[in-house]
DNA sequence: GTAGCATCAATAATCGATTATTGCTTCGAT
DNA sequence: ATCGAAGCAATAATCGATTATTGATGCTAC
């Protein structure tokens, strides 16, 4: 399907940072690059526009989300209500399986370099790739879709948010806490993976969002 | 816009049980029907997929969903999961004006008859409006879009599990449930709030799901 | 009688063109 | 010079027609 492949290239170019937070999505523009027609286009955006990854303004076309400082913190602390949560129900039901994948996805993380010089000045899509699979592999042994949509679509909107965020902080990658949270998820520990989490999600918050800025190991 | 219409539309018809469970949604049909082109219904069908309220079938078009018993289990499990810490947040910072907002919700839900003869076995349309208020606005005071979004999403998809869900129970209404969560709420108890709306999800889901289909208060 | 292939009708997906709306620009009046 | 209204260019929304896929039907070969 057509309209897969346009919607797949635009979600990509948008979470990358290819366009500018407001920046006005042109049908047009976007059917004549990718060879497509109108329609075609237009139901990649409209499906963007339900994933949160685009703003509809009515007769006025798409743009690529303006997102706020307030509504960044809001998503973030939509995360330290519901992952925690959800952290305990995986930890609580996972199998050996699931200690094995989140082995497997905290490895990979943790050797997979987050910033390269030529890249920017955001961490690689490899990385950010990476730490989506090991936050993901943590609360997949939960075993409820409808959780883990959730789970995805807060996500999404938190690294959109975190890539246009005013303050980027290139030494944190919050190594450090990732190897708790194996370790304590690992342990069955669900108080203290919870604890971790919420401990990870405010320090990123914090560190995008505060004029100050605090690095962290 | 018509796709606004035409999605509007659809949505209701869907919720309200006027097709079944997998039966096909044609494009053309409904553009027919509704005096519109092919495009617009497809939009409203792909922003319908995106809600979850109609599957796509690669190369075979959209349906309405088939929920299985499973499904829907999980989606009141989420409920449980998130909607009491949402509670809880907004018990916490709720003003006066949030206080009226709830106490003239649960009116309007204990005086709308749930169930009417002449409208099938089912709840009627103003009784499910009143419902969705009265929990929404219990939680709205949280204050949080994206938690707030969440909430709508998961209600949305259990109301239409709701509706297909093998065992009907006309005699459950779970007004005196509504009622002790009112009081809870206004009184400040989170504690008492977040148990009772825990119990009205463990309750509702049971009556519909288990074999027995218990009638409750 | 059955298995497998070819044909066909239904319809999903896509396209190019048409109509309607918006914000900007320009022109004129005060 | 500035404010306001009319015209204009850009583009969003919609449409009708075309192409491609699918599942079913019926035919043929064994």
């Amino acid at each position: 399907m057509l309209s897969e492949q346009v919607y797949a290239q635009l979600q990509g170019a948008i979470m990358r940072g290819d366009y500018s937070p407001g920046e006005a999505l042109k049908p047009q523009d976007l059917a004549r690059e990718q060879g497509v027609s109108l329609a075609v286009t237009r139901e990649a955006l409209v499906r963007l526009v339900g994933e949160g990854l685009a703003d509809r303004l009515p007769n006025r076309g798409f743009a690529v989300p303006l997102l706020s400082d307030h509504r960044w913190q809001e998503i973030a602390e939509a995360r330290r209500v519901i992952e925690p949560a959800v952290l305990r129900m995986s930890i609580e039901r996972g199998d050996v399986d699931w200690e094995a994948r989140v082995r497997a996805a905290h490895h990979r993380l943790a050797r997979t370099p987050a910033y390269v010089p030529e890249e920017g000045e955001h961490y690689t899509g490899a990385w950010a790739e990476a730490h989506r699979v090991f936050h993901r592999t943590l609360l997949d042994a939960c075993g409820n879709r409808a959780l883990l949509e959730t789970f995805d679509r807060l996500w999404t909107a938190s690294e959109l948010a975190r890539r246009w965020s005013a303050h980027r902080d290139p030494d944190r990658d919050g190594a450090e806490e990732h190897r708790r949270l194996e370790e304590a998820a690992l342990a069955r520990d669900a108080d203290t993976a919870a604890a971790v989490l919420v401990q990870h999600l405010t320090l990123t918050v914090a560190a995008l969002t505060d004029a100050s800025g605090q690095a962290s190991p």
